[in-house]
DNA sequence: TCTGTAGTTGAGACTGAGTCTCAATTGGCT
DNA sequence: AGCCAATTGAGACTCAGTCTCAACTACAGA
Protein backbone atom coordinates (compact mmCIF):
# COMPACT_ATOMS: atom_id res chain seq x y z
CA UNK A 1 0.00 0.00 0.00
CA UNK A 2 1.21 3.50 -1.12
CA UNK A 3 2.38 5.16 2.36
CA UNK A 4 0.65 8.53 1.38
CA UNK A 5 -2.59 6.70 2.02
CA UNK A 6 -1.81 5.41 5.55
CA UNK A 7 -0.82 9.14 6.36
CA UNK A 8 -4.12 10.11 5.09
CA UNK A 9 -5.76 7.19 7.01
CA UNK A 10 -3.97 8.26 10.28
CA UNK A 11 -4.92 12.23 9.95
CA UNK A 12 -8.67 10.96 9.52
CA UNK A 13 -9.13 8.72 12.46
CA UNK A 14 -7.42 11.66 14.21
CA UNK A 15 -10.02 14.12 13.52
CA UNK A 16 -7.72 16.07 11.07
CA UNK A 17 -9.74 17.81 7.95
CA UNK A 18 -8.51 16.33 5.04
CA UNK A 19 -8.17 19.32 2.56
CA UNK A 20 -7.12 19.14 -0.95
CA UNK A 21 -3.94 20.80 -0.23
CA UNK A 22 -2.92 18.17 2.89
CA UNK A 23 -3.66 15.63 -0.27
CA UNK A 24 -1.31 17.22 -2.13
CA UNK A 25 1.76 18.15 0.25
CA UNK A 26 1.46 14.31 1.58
CA UNK A 27 1.79 12.55 -1.67
CA UNK A 28 4.64 14.83 -2.68
CA UNK A 29 6.54 14.41 0.42
CA UNK A 30 6.38 10.97 0.14
CA UNK A 31 8.18 10.78 -2.88
CA UNK A 32 10.86 11.98 -1.16
CA UNK A 33 13.57 11.01 0.70
CA UNK A 34 14.99 13.73 2.45
CA UNK A 35 13.89 17.02 0.83
CA UNK A 36 13.76 20.77 2.34
CA UNK A 37 10.26 22.80 3.12
CA UNK A 38 11.51 25.22 -0.05
CA UNK A 39 11.78 22.38 -2.15
CA UNK A 40 8.54 20.66 -1.63
CA UNK A 41 6.96 23.84 -1.84
CA UNK A 42 7.91 24.56 -5.56
CA UNK A 43 7.15 20.95 -6.04
CA UNK A 44 4.00 21.08 -4.99
CA UNK A 45 3.62 24.01 -7.23
CA UNK A 46 3.91 22.05 -10.24
CA UNK A 47 0.53 20.19 -9.07
CA UNK A 48 -1.70 23.55 -8.06
CA UNK A 49 0.26 26.83 -8.30
CA UNK A 50 -1.54 28.63 -6.33
CA UNK A 51 -0.86 26.42 -3.12
CA UNK A 52 0.96 29.01 -0.24
CA UNK A 53 4.01 28.83 1.03
CA UNK A 54 2.05 28.39 4.60
CA UNK A 55 0.18 26.22 3.80
CA UNK A 56 2.93 23.87 3.22
CA UNK A 57 4.66 24.88 6.30
CA UNK A 58 1.80 24.22 8.44
CA UNK A 59 1.04 20.98 7.27
CA UNK A 60 4.88 20.11 7.54
CA UNK A 61 4.48 21.37 11.18
CA UNK A 62 1.51 19.28 11.51
CA UNK A 63 2.72 16.01 9.95
CA UNK A 64 5.55 16.22 12.63
CA UNK A 65 3.86 17.15 15.76
CA UNK A 66 2.01 14.35 14.65
CA UNK A 67 5.33 12.48 14.57
CA UNK A 68 5.38 11.15 11.21
CA UNK A 69 7.79 13.50 10.19
CA UNK A 70 11.19 14.34 11.06
CA UNK A 71 13.43 17.87 10.80
CA UNK A 72 16.82 17.36 10.62
CA UNK A 73 19.61 20.15 11.18
CA UNK A 74 22.07 18.69 8.53
CA UNK A 75 25.28 21.34 8.61
CA UNK A 76 24.60 23.37 5.29
CA UNK A 77 21.66 24.61 4.10
CA UNK A 78 18.22 24.75 5.41
CA UNK A 79 16.38 21.73 7.25
CA UNK A 80 15.99 18.96 5.86
CA UNK A 81 12.54 16.67 6.23
CA UNK A 82 11.91 13.22 6.19
CA UNK A 83 8.43 11.20 6.17
CA UNK A 84 9.39 8.50 9.24
CA UNK A 85 5.92 7.30 9.18
CA UNK A 86 5.95 3.51 9.45
CA UNK A 87 10.06 3.88 8.79
CA UNK A 88 12.38 2.49 11.36
CA UNK A 89 14.56 4.86 13.72
CA UNK A 90 18.12 5.17 11.80
CA UNK A 91 20.93 7.30 11.99
CA UNK A 92 22.57 9.71 8.90
CA UNK A 93 25.92 10.27 7.26
CA UNK A 94 26.76 12.87 5.07
CA UNK A 95 28.98 13.23 1.60
CA UNK A 96 30.64 16.44 2.23
CA UNK A 97 31.32 16.99 -1.21
CA UNK A 98 28.23 15.67 -3.33
CA UNK A 99 25.57 15.49 -0.27
CA UNK A 100 24.70 11.90 -0.64
CA UNK A 101 22.62 11.36 2.49
CA UNK A 102 23.44 7.86 3.77
CA UNK A 103 20.81 5.92 6.40
CA UNK A 104 22.35 3.59 8.80
CA UNK A 105 21.38 1.47 11.86
CA UNK A 106 23.76 0.97 14.54
CA UNK A 107 21.93 -0.74 17.62
CA UNK A 108 25.24 -0.29 20.25
CA UNK A 109 25.05 3.57 19.70
CA UNK A 110 21.12 3.65 20.79
CA UNK A 111 22.63 1.39 23.79
CA UNK A 112 25.35 3.53 24.43
CA UNK A 113 23.23 6.97 24.39
CA UNK A 114 20.86 5.36 27.11
CA UNK A 115 23.83 4.73 29.36
CA UNK A 116 24.82 8.51 29.11
CA UNK A 117 21.87 9.65 29.88
CA UNK A 118 21.77 7.80 33.33
CA UNK A 119 24.98 8.77 33.83
CA UNK A 120 23.82 12.24 34.02
CA UNK A 121 20.14 11.57 34.90
CA UNK A 122 18.30 12.61 32.16
CA UNK A 123 15.37 11.39 30.85
CA UNK A 124 16.41 11.15 27.14
CA UNK A 125 13.35 12.02 24.60
CA UNK A 126 15.21 12.00 21.50
CA UNK A 127 18.78 12.28 19.55
CA UNK A 128 20.37 13.46 16.62
CA UNK A 129 24.16 11.42 15.62
CA UNK A 130 25.36 13.24 12.36
CA UNK A 131 28.80 11.86 10.28
CA UNK A 132 30.15 13.47 7.65
CA UNK A 133 32.71 13.07 5.83
CA UNK A 134 33.69 11.98 1.55
CA UNK A 135 32.09 9.38 -0.15
CA UNK A 136 33.82 6.61 -2.00
CA UNK A 137 33.44 8.06 -5.59
CA UNK A 138 34.41 11.87 -4.23
CA UNK A 139 37.35 10.59 -2.35
CA UNK A 140 38.51 8.87 -5.83
CA UNK A 141 37.21 12.04 -8.21
CA UNK A 142 38.95 14.48 -5.71
CA UNK A 143 36.16 17.26 -6.32
CA UNK A 144 36.18 19.99 -3.38
CA UNK A 145 32.46 21.70 -3.77
CA UNK A 146 30.87 21.40 -0.70
CA UNK A 147 27.75 19.93 -0.32
CA UNK A 148 24.25 21.63 -1.62
CA UNK A 149 21.46 19.06 -0.39
CA UNK A 150 20.51 17.44 -3.20
CA UNK A 151 17.11 15.43 -4.35
CA UNK A 152 17.11 11.44 -4.19
CA UNK A 153 15.01 9.31 -5.14
CA UNK A 154 12.35 11.39 -6.19
CA UNK A 155 9.38 10.34 -7.81
CA UNK A 156 6.59 12.38 -10.21
CA UNK A 157 3.00 11.35 -9.00
CA UNK A 158 1.20 9.24 -10.65
CA UNK A 159 -2.45 10.66 -10.40
CA UNK B 1 47.39 31.48 31.25
CA UNK B 2 44.07 33.43 30.15
CA UNK B 3 43.19 31.08 27.05
CA UNK B 4 42.47 34.36 24.97
CA UNK B 5 46.14 35.26 25.26
CA UNK B 6 46.94 31.49 23.65
CA UNK B 7 44.63 32.83 21.25
CA UNK B 8 45.83 36.03 19.70
CA UNK B 9 49.53 34.23 20.12
CA UNK B 10 47.92 31.95 17.18
CA UNK B 11 46.28 34.76 15.19
CA UNK B 12 49.58 36.48 15.55
CA UNK B 13 51.67 33.90 14.54
CA UNK B 14 49.36 33.35 11.08
CA UNK B 15 49.46 36.78 10.31
CA UNK B 16 46.02 37.86 11.22
CA UNK B 17 45.99 41.62 11.86
CA UNK B 18 45.02 42.09 15.70
CA UNK B 19 42.63 44.69 15.40
CA UNK B 20 40.85 46.01 18.96
CA UNK B 21 37.56 44.86 17.78
CA UNK B 22 38.74 40.84 17.14
CA UNK B 23 41.19 41.51 20.49
CA UNK B 24 37.12 42.44 22.71
CA UNK B 25 35.48 39.70 20.36
CA UNK B 26 38.08 36.96 21.10
CA UNK B 27 37.98 37.91 25.05
CA UNK B 28 34.33 37.78 24.86
CA UNK B 29 34.10 34.69 23.31
CA UNK B 30 36.08 32.75 26.09
CA UNK B 31 33.92 34.04 28.51
CA UNK B 32 31.00 31.88 27.71
CA UNK B 33 31.05 28.25 27.14
CA UNK B 34 28.67 28.26 24.47
CA UNK B 35 26.48 31.41 23.26
CA UNK B 36 25.10 32.46 20.33
CA UNK B 37 26.38 35.08 17.37
CA UNK B 38 23.40 37.50 18.86
CA UNK B 39 23.98 36.77 22.72
CA UNK B 40 28.19 37.59 21.38
CA UNK B 41 27.20 40.57 19.60
CA UNK B 42 25.42 42.40 22.59
CA UNK B 43 27.84 41.35 25.25
CA UNK B 44 30.52 42.71 23.06
CA UNK B 45 28.90 46.15 22.64
CA UNK B 46 28.53 46.75 26.33
CA UNK B 47 32.10 47.30 26.00
CA UNK B 48 32.33 49.04 23.01
CA UNK B 49 29.16 50.22 21.36
CA UNK B 50 30.00 50.81 17.76
CA UNK B 51 31.24 47.48 16.75
CA UNK B 52 29.51 46.59 13.49
CA UNK B 53 27.52 42.88 14.11
CA UNK B 54 29.66 41.98 10.44
CA UNK B 55 32.91 42.29 12.93
CA UNK B 56 31.14 40.03 14.79
CA UNK B 57 30.13 37.28 12.68
CA UNK B 58 33.31 37.65 10.20
CA UNK B 59 35.88 37.15 13.43
CA UNK B 60 33.31 33.80 14.41
CA UNK B 61 34.18 32.63 10.91
CA UNK B 62 37.73 33.46 10.84
CA UNK B 63 37.72 31.64 14.41
CA UNK B 64 35.92 28.87 13.10
CA UNK B 65 37.99 28.06 9.80
CA UNK B 66 41.09 28.45 12.10
CA UNK B 67 39.77 25.46 14.14
CA UNK B 68 39.26 27.32 17.74
CA UNK B 69 35.23 27.66 17.59
CA UNK B 70 32.79 25.04 17.10
CA UNK B 71 29.14 25.96 15.65
CA UNK B 72 27.00 23.42 17.30
CA UNK B 73 22.88 23.68 15.69
CA UNK B 74 21.22 22.75 18.59
CA UNK B 75 17.80 22.11 17.87
CA UNK B 76 15.79 25.53 18.94
CA UNK B 77 17.07 28.80 18.34
CA UNK B 78 19.86 29.87 16.64
CA UNK B 79 23.20 28.23 15.89
CA UNK B 80 25.84 27.96 19.11
CA UNK B 81 29.22 28.88 19.50
CA UNK B 82 32.16 27.40 21.35
CA UNK B 83 35.75 28.08 21.95
CA UNK B 84 37.29 24.60 21.00
CA UNK B 85 40.68 26.07 21.22
CA UNK B 86 42.80 23.19 23.70
CA UNK B 87 39.40 21.77 24.72
CA UNK B 88 38.91 17.96 24.00
CA UNK B 89 36.49 17.17 22.03
CA UNK B 90 33.27 16.18 23.58
CA UNK B 91 29.23 15.65 22.77
CA UNK B 92 26.54 17.29 24.14
CA UNK B 93 23.68 16.83 26.05
CA UNK B 94 20.62 19.24 26.07
CA UNK B 95 17.65 19.81 28.61
CA UNK B 96 14.34 21.08 26.83
CA UNK B 97 12.98 22.30 29.71
CA UNK B 98 15.48 24.29 31.08
CA UNK B 99 18.13 24.54 27.98
CA UNK B 100 20.71 23.32 30.16
CA UNK B 101 23.88 21.86 28.34
CA UNK B 102 25.73 18.64 29.36
CA UNK B 103 29.23 18.32 27.63
CA UNK B 104 30.46 14.84 28.10
CA UNK B 105 33.11 12.26 26.18
CA UNK B 106 32.08 8.65 25.41
CA UNK B 107 35.27 7.08 23.93
CA UNK B 108 32.92 3.93 22.43
CA UNK B 109 31.01 6.07 20.31
CA UNK B 110 34.43 7.19 18.77
CA UNK B 111 35.78 4.30 18.02
CA UNK B 112 32.16 2.74 16.65
CA UNK B 113 31.49 5.94 14.27
CA UNK B 114 34.72 4.73 12.97
CA UNK B 115 33.34 1.82 12.16
CA UNK B 116 30.35 2.78 11.11
CA UNK B 117 32.26 4.95 8.02
CA UNK B 118 34.04 2.01 7.05
CA UNK B 119 31.26 0.27 6.10
CA UNK B 120 30.60 3.16 3.82
CA UNK B 121 33.81 3.74 3.05
CA UNK B 122 33.50 6.93 3.92
CA UNK B 123 36.44 8.66 4.93
CA UNK B 124 35.23 10.69 7.86
CA UNK B 125 35.66 14.20 8.91
CA UNK B 126 33.34 15.09 11.60
CA UNK B 127 30.48 14.42 13.66
CA UNK B 128 27.80 15.76 15.89
CA UNK B 129 25.93 13.73 18.43
CA UNK B 130 22.95 15.41 20.50
CA UNK B 131 20.95 14.17 23.37
CA UNK B 132 17.94 15.68 24.34
CA UNK B 133 15.94 15.13 27.28
CA UNK B 134 14.90 16.33 30.37
CA UNK B 135 17.63 16.85 33.46
CA UNK B 136 16.81 15.68 36.53
CA UNK B 137 15.80 18.61 38.31
CA UNK B 138 13.27 19.39 35.76
CA UNK B 139 11.68 16.26 36.02
CA UNK B 140 11.16 16.89 39.41
CA UNK B 141 9.43 20.25 39.10
CA UNK B 142 7.53 18.90 36.25
CA UNK B 143 8.17 22.29 33.98
CA UNK B 144 6.60 22.75 30.78
CA UNK B 145 8.17 25.16 28.93
CA UNK B 146 10.65 24.81 26.24
CA UNK B 147 14.27 25.14 26.23
CA UNK B 148 15.22 29.40 25.31
CA UNK B 149 19.56 28.86 24.81
CA UNK B 150 20.37 30.21 28.13
CA UNK B 151 24.08 31.80 29.12
CA UNK B 152 26.04 29.53 30.94
CA UNK B 153 29.48 30.36 33.48
CA UNK B 154 29.38 33.98 31.94
CA UNK B 155 32.82 36.35 33.20
CA UNK B 156 33.16 39.91 33.08
CA UNK B 157 36.00 41.26 31.53
CA UNK B 158 38.34 41.87 34.10
CA UNK B 159 40.58 44.84 32.20
C1' DT C 1 58.87 57.85 13.16
C1' DC C 2 56.56 58.41 8.95
C1' DT C 3 54.35 56.34 5.06
C1' DG C 4 51.95 53.30 1.90
C1' DT C 5 48.80 50.05 1.36
C1' DA C 6 46.33 45.83 1.85
C1' DG C 7 43.42 44.21 5.25
C1' DT C 8 39.61 45.50 8.22
C1' DT C 9 35.71 48.05 9.79
C1' DG C 10 30.86 50.38 10.41
C1' DA C 11 26.62 51.39 8.51
C1' DG C 12 23.04 50.05 6.38
C1' DA C 13 20.87 47.80 2.39
C1' DC C 14 19.78 43.29 1.25
C1' DT C 15 18.51 38.17 1.43
C1' DG C 16 16.49 33.68 2.58
C1' DA C 17 13.74 31.16 5.32
C1' DG C 18 10.15 31.03 7.88
C1' DT C 19 6.03 33.20 10.68
C1' DC C 20 1.91 35.88 11.26
C1' DT C 21 -2.54 38.05 10.21
C1' DC C 22 -6.93 38.14 8.50
C1' DA C 23 -10.62 38.07 5.17
C1' DA C 24 -12.36 34.59 2.10
C1' DT C 25 -13.14 29.76 1.44
C1' DT C 26 -14.28 24.98 2.50
C1' DG C 27 -14.68 20.14 4.74
C1' DG C 28 -17.56 17.53 7.03
C1' DC C 29 -21.41 17.21 10.17
C1' DT C 30 -26.53 17.51 10.43
C1' DA D 1 -28.54 22.27 1.32
C1' DG D 2 -26.88 24.91 5.30
C1' DC D 3 -23.83 25.84 8.98
C1' DC D 4 -19.55 27.05 11.13
C1' DA D 5 -15.08 26.08 12.89
C1' DA D 6 -11.01 24.84 10.57
C1' DT D 7 -8.18 25.98 6.84
C1' DT D 8 -6.37 28.65 3.17
C1' DG D 9 -3.95 32.38 0.12
C1' DA D 10 -1.74 36.60 -0.08
C1' DG D 11 1.22 39.39 1.48
C1' DA D 12 3.35 41.99 5.34
C1' DC D 13 6.60 41.03 8.67
C1' DT D 14 10.61 39.09 11.45
C1' DC D 15 14.92 37.23 12.38
C1' DA D 16 19.46 35.88 11.60
C1' DG D 17 22.81 36.48 8.82
C1' DT D 18 25.36 38.36 4.39
C1' DC D 19 27.01 41.83 1.32
C1' DT D 20 28.81 46.26 -0.30
C1' DC D 21 31.71 49.94 -0.14
C1' DA D 22 33.81 54.20 1.46
C1' DA D 23 36.50 55.28 5.43
C1' DC D 24 39.88 53.69 8.62
C1' DT D 25 44.08 51.32 10.52
C1' DA D 26 47.77 47.72 11.57
C1' DC D 27 51.96 47.01 10.52
C1' DA D 28 55.98 46.24 7.09
C1' DG D 29 59.27 48.86 4.99
C1' DA D 30 61.84 53.39 4.25
ZN1 LIG E 1 20.15 6.83 16.57
ZN1 LIG F 1 16.72 9.53 7.01
ZN1 LIG G 1 31.94 12.74 19.56
ZN1 LIG H 1 30.56 22.02 24.25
Amino acid sequence: MKRFVEVEQWLKTHGIRLTDQRRLVVRRAVAYLHFTAEELVKDVREYDASIARGTVYRTLAMLQQAGMVEKHDFRYGPPNYEVTFAKAHHDHLMCLHCGEIIEFQEPRWERLQDEVAKRYKYQLLTHTHKLYGVCASCQRSGEKRLAEPPHLHVEEMVA
